[in-house]
DNA sequence: ATTCAAATGCTACAATGTTGCATCAAAAGC
DNA sequence: GCTTTTGATGCAACATTGTAGCATTTGAAT
């Protein structure tokens, strides 16, 4: 339940602006898409719609603990999965064999992640772009392209040289 | 420790080229990282490279047993790690938050994979080489790209058009 | 205020991966 | 070949991440 990188620690809410784009109102999105206005719901979006970098469910249940929200394990993991559902959030297989999540952009909007394989970090590269569609065998349906760049960030660059890869 | 999808049923080591290039023998690749050559690696990198596709540990560990090698789970994840370590086979955060594995294919040889979200069956890219380093910031490091595009396979477009995104 | 499905909170469980430590065996030295 | 050394293995216990079932609560429609 604890995070393990204070690096990142990115619990209540904050106030500066997301992607750098502005976001509809939480309460909204969800009654758009006929789901019922939770303050779960509410929380977990306003925190996924402030944060720089896809969070993992610990960290998004470490924000809603800060702004005094009670949730169980569960609820948490339920309230993402209905949100990718509905297309709001999406996943992304981040390093640690833990999903994280992030608002989901539309069309010109998204782009590619950087993925510290020494620290785990996870950025967003905002000016790289998802590359698009290539052929694909026949049948097959494109829904979204995920890039993600693997390497070690400027911390972990700097010490260690040759740590370990993973 | 059983398959869940036969589709892919991969287990013993098959006779078809792997992704159409020729590989290195297995001993000679764990001699010259200086590893011990023992039957557990050489069987793990057999698979690795007879394999269509990037491949579980659960996949994998089915194919030791096929072919009557003896080992426990903890070993085969090690013999994983360190092949990795080595830079000789790479992690693939496929979907269901368990890892995939296959040899690294270096330079030219670097291509994409595509995910089925409902499935989850992954296929190798070939053709789609994994788009080349962009502008990253300063003190970062790359190391190698991964390019994954998501939808559904033939299979599962066919039926059900709108089945879970999960 | 009443109604009722949709969300929640437990508890119990499954799947995947890790750690510690005793034992075994690959390969180097003799 | 025999001994030695140390990397690799096997086993047991544990941690983390995510799911399923079911009783209870609550959003919101009437
Ligand atoms: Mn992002
Ligand atoms: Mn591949
Ligand atoms: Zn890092
Ligand atoms: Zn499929």
């Amino acid at each position: 339940m604890l995070h393990q990188k204070p690096a990142h620690d990115q619990t209540a809410m904050p106030d500066y602006a997301p992607h750098s784009h502005p976001h509809p109102s939480a309460r909204d999105l969800i009654a758009a898409h006929g789901g019922r206005v939770t303050r779960t719901r509410i929380a977990v979006i306003e925190t996924l719609q402030a944060a720089q970098h896809p969070l993992s469910h610990d960290e998004i249940g470490a924000a809603l603990a800060a702004a005094d929200i009670a949730h169980d394990r569960v609820t948490l993991y339920r309230a993402l999965d209905w949100l990718v559902e509905q297309g709001i959030a999406q996943r992304i297989a981040g390093g640690e064999r833990a999903w994280r999540f992030e608002i989901r952009h539309d069309g010109a909007h998204r782009h590619a992640h950087f993925h510290c394989d020494r620290c785990g970090q996870i950025l967003c590269l905002e000016e790289v772009p998802t590359e698009t569609s290539p052929a694909l065998p026949a049948g097959f349906e494109l829904d979204r392209t995920e890039l993600v760049l693997h390497g070690a960030c400027a911390d972990c660059g700097r010490q260690g040289a040759k740590a370990g890869t993973r």
